[in-house]
DNA sequence: TATGAATGAGTTTTCATTCAT
DNA sequence: TATGAATGAAAACTCATTCAT
């Protein structure tokens, strides 16, 4: 986890473009430490004052720093997919298509693992950078399942949408009722779900691919 | 959905053992359906006066027969929970293992769907009564993945906890960032799964398997 | 002061249109009642806490009747207002058009005290009634002010604009720094200005009318 | 306005006596400044920050000149009124008490119009410096008008505290709901009550004089 | 000394829950 | 018993004031 990561810098800048006081970048990177935290452990709906007293600061500095709750949260969303695009990015240069594909999808659960429930938290109202951050990511999946449909080395019948869908399924599985997901767990998720990619003569996927 | 289910007797747990009025019977029965409904639709954090004026009765019946919302939310998760408990007994009786794994995961998550949001609104409290119907659907994924694993269908690493996990995931699944996942969505993400399942030849699944 | 006028009354309607209950109605008119007095005590910005402390109910009673505190000042403006055209519509009909707008001046400060800074703490944002009200209030001025001039009994001089202006000047008179305005007092500076109105060969008013 | 004015000197009643620093003696007076200009624009609730920024110092630097926000405000009003004071003590130079008398007036609401809402938000908390010179400042207004009305250019049952009362009220008649007065609406404004005021025959004022 | 970061009490508003009718 | 009115703790956010740099 990187806290010096882009969305959330600009979140915290200083208008005025100088150097920020050596407190005040402490307590920057402290609530953004703490929101992640808080946001891994008791949900998207971790309050102001929850995050505040995690970081150690008042709430008056909370909002100091951030115009509200939700601009903290979108701004930690948006580092996540730029990570997550990143990687992708990365995984389309793999010379092995397969190898690139089933690399990103770890790095995509493991990326987005903690900051899960927050893109149900911000309820669809995503602001236009983040729109287009999601724009890009959406080709970048189509790109990465096309290739690897064209190697051989996923099932044809498979829609690009579908990986996104089993990713983020894989990503908020961790707490499944009754048992205690832990790093194994969604790792060997991957693994059966990868399985299932790569399948050479699959019964045909059921329904209309998605549009 | 049924309406006459559990929840419904459960809210009459009366210490007295008298028989209740048809009238009250009539008003649980009316929230407990309400009350699944309004979860289903927008969600775990359905208000308590919401789920009142859905069942057309005020706040204050709502809270004579349920002693608190997230009671209501307990009910209704341990009716699903019962829903699928039978459904799992059911696919034991199949004669074909495979046949009745593969319809049991299809019934978990139409059945956990609506309800996705309550164990984590409930957030980890679950109550004894909770917890022993927590270990007896264990105990029914246990034998169904051992059974199907014995007639050979289903891939000999595969631990069992891995299919709630993965069960789970998918149920949580639905509202993929960027993508307004559907009926179709899951049900092709099902299919890629339990193809993952039953794989002949897999690389053995990463880890130690769970405890 | 009547609390059973008119929009206080719509904002505290029950949607469903049954009468009220005893308690209800009871609080919705110690709620008005003390919204009123505060403000003419503190100001339009008296606090939610203190009109519900003051009404003797609890915060969340007030806003169980009142959709936001900005509501209550709007719906408390609109009766004062709606009052004091009664009181135009009145003096419009007395045969003697001095006579009548004179009372209507001092009818007008009496009955405008009290919520005088409402308007200001509204800040223009007033809505669409409010500004039907405003317009009819403006039509009633201009009428007032003409039949007294065509009947030689106001200075012809005059723009009708000044009277409104001059009558919420002596309303807002009432805390004088310095001076504790009391009832005579503005009684006796409302004589003032009525003489001032009807000189008759009066120096002419500076600058342009107003448009 | 005045930059240099007393209020600066007053922010610098240093018990130690000693003379201060160039530039803290400038930062007073931008504050000054900027605050007067920052309440007539936005009002007397104007935040320390805003009058901080205008004044181009930080809040820090606000703090350590004024003891707080309050006290500025205080400062700038007993500024107004000594103003004012001076005014009236002009008007009593003048060899005709109507010309003076009138001219003060005029003077009066200019310069009381931007400070208009001080008094209001300082809701009577005045200190005795304020009361002070609201007890020269009624001294002046009752030679003011007794000198009128001894010369028999006002009529003769205006009691002096009318002319405050009066003045005042025009003052703070600036933003008229549903109008909005310009310089010129005082000032069309002001002369109706002058006439007013020197009415030859009036009808006797109503009430008792105030004490 | 000047700065602006930090603070926390106070404001508006919501909602789970209790209680009078 | 059914109702919905009343309640107050808690959430997001603001701003006067203090304090570390």
């Amino acid at each position: 986890m990187d806290t010096h990561s882009s969305a959330v810098d600009r979140l915290f800048a200083d208008p005025t473009g100088r150097q920020p006081r050596a407190d005040a970048r402490r307590n920057a990177e402290r609530l953004v430490a703490a929101a992640r935290l808080a946001i891994a452990e008791i949900g998207a709906d971790a309050s102001a004052h929850e995050i505040a007293a995690r970081a150690g600061v008042g709430i008056g500095t909370f909002y100091r720093r951030v115009p509200s709750r939700e601009a903290l949260l979108m701004a930690i969303l948006e580092d996540v997919l730029s990570e997550i695009r990143r990687a992708a990015d990365e995984a389309l240069l793999d010379p092995d298509p397969w190898h690139g594909l089933s690399g990103f999808a770890a790095e995509y659960v493991g990326l987005r693992g903690e900051s899960c429930g927050i893109s149900d938290a911000l309820g669809g109202a995503c602001g236009e950078r983040l729109d287009d951050l999601l724009a890009e990511l959406r080709d970048r999946f189509r790109l990465l399942v096309t290739r690897a449909q064209e190697a051989g080395a996923v099932r044809p019948d498979l829609a690009w949408q579908d990986l996104p869908f089993l990713l983020a399924s894989l990503t908020t599985g961790h707490r499944t009722l009754g048992l205690t997901a832990d790093e194994d767990q969604w790792r060997r998720g991957l693994r059966v779900l990868l399985d299932g990619l790569r399948t050479p003569e699959p019964a045909p996927l059921p329904g209309h691919p998605p549009h």
